[in-house]
DNA sequence: GCGACTGAGCCGAGAACCAA
DNA sequence: TTGGTTCTCGGCTCAGTCGC
């Protein structure tokens, strides 16, 4: 279990019910799609607006996805919540991962103003939801939760293998993807399914503009089912997100022609380049090498 | 490759309990 | 008193398996 360090919870003054600007309710037009409560949308933008991080992306470890390196490598805490199908848990983690970008990595909310970032605008079923959501969370060590101010909830963001308490990517050479803001401001959060927000995490770590997806592979890899692996793509095709980019040929000995083939796919804009960090990264040797 | 089947586990709803 | 957590229940979805 990862401890929380010098938590600060990021006090929302403006959720106080005497306030005129709060995040629990919202009586303008045009912002709310359940009579009273502002909207899923509106949310977490507000919440995003709250974010510290100037370049608006969200830098997430690759040990997320996947641990180790070579032939040692085993599938990361992505595997377990996508098994377990915890699309919520992983919806609250990278909003979490998004907002906790200052000192003490936590921020304290309502239970009901996460319910309404994941769209559940009842009361009951909103907090029990989250609340088993953040236990999904911390049970892969990903998040420490504690009582904060007006019973609210301070979640402290940990390590994304799980490994003890945050730190934000400093070392060079340490690999890391970048998710935009785009992710929630172009609404992917609501159009993908679960296997499509895996899917697009892990084209996000691909090192290239234009890289394979090889089934076994990726499912060897980040140990999703194949059939997650399929239809994670088919989705991020069907959304617009991920494009066919040709084909890479390899040797091999498993075609009579002794040449191979698989299709190559590319990010389209915005995610084209935002996938790609600046320093100490290099390809995952692995998924180019030719002939798997 | 495809469809049918099965079991695991998530979901919302409701209730009880705990904490501030 | 209010809000969060945990548990139970019935319904439902989906990953995995099997046979064709």
């Amino acid at each position: 279990m990862c401890d929380s360090i010098g938590m600060t919870p990021i006090q929302n003054t403006a959720t106080k019910p005497e306030s005129g600007n709060e995040i629990g309710r919202d009586e303008s037009a045009g912002t709310s799609d359940t009579e009273g409560f502002l909207s899923q949308a509106r949310t977490i933008e507000m919440i995003l607006e709250r974010s510290a991080r100037t370049n608006r992306t969200v830098p997430i470890r690759r040990v997320f996805l996947q641990l180790g390196e070579g032939r040692d490598t085993e599938p990361g805490a992505l595997k377990s919540l996508v098994s377990s199908r915890q699309e919520r848990a992983l919806d609250l983690y990278l909003l979490v991962a998004a907002i906790t970008g200052g000192p003490g990595h936590s921020v304290t909310e309502w239970s009901t103003t996460w319910a309404r970032t994941i769209g559940i605008f009842d009361q009951k079923s909103g907090a029990s939801a989250v609340s088993r959501a953040w236990k999904a969370l911390k049970d892969l060590d990903l998040i420490t939760t504690a009582r904060g101010s007006q019973r609210r909830t301070t979640v402290t963001k940990c390590m994304e293998d799980g490994s003890g308490p945050y730190e934000p990517p400093a070392n060079v050479g340490e690999k890391y993807l970048q998710l935009p803001f785009e992710y929630w401001e172009e609404g992917l959060h609501t159009k993908l399914t679960l296997a499509g927000k895996a899917m697009f995490l892990i084209a996000l770590a691909q090192r290239k503009h234009k890289f394979p997806l090889v089934h076994a592979r990726i499912s060897e890899w980040y140990g999703l089912a194949q059939k997650t692996v399929a239809s994670g793509i088919d989705d991020l095709v069907e959304n617009g997100i991920l494009a066919p980019a040709g084909f890479e040929y390899f040797d091999t000995l498993a075609a009579r022609s002794g040449r191979g083939s698989r299709p190559l796919y590319r990010l389209v804009r915005p995610f084209h380049q935002r996938g790609l960090p600046p320093t100490g990264l290099e390809a995952f040797p692995a998924q180019t090498e030719a002939g798997k």
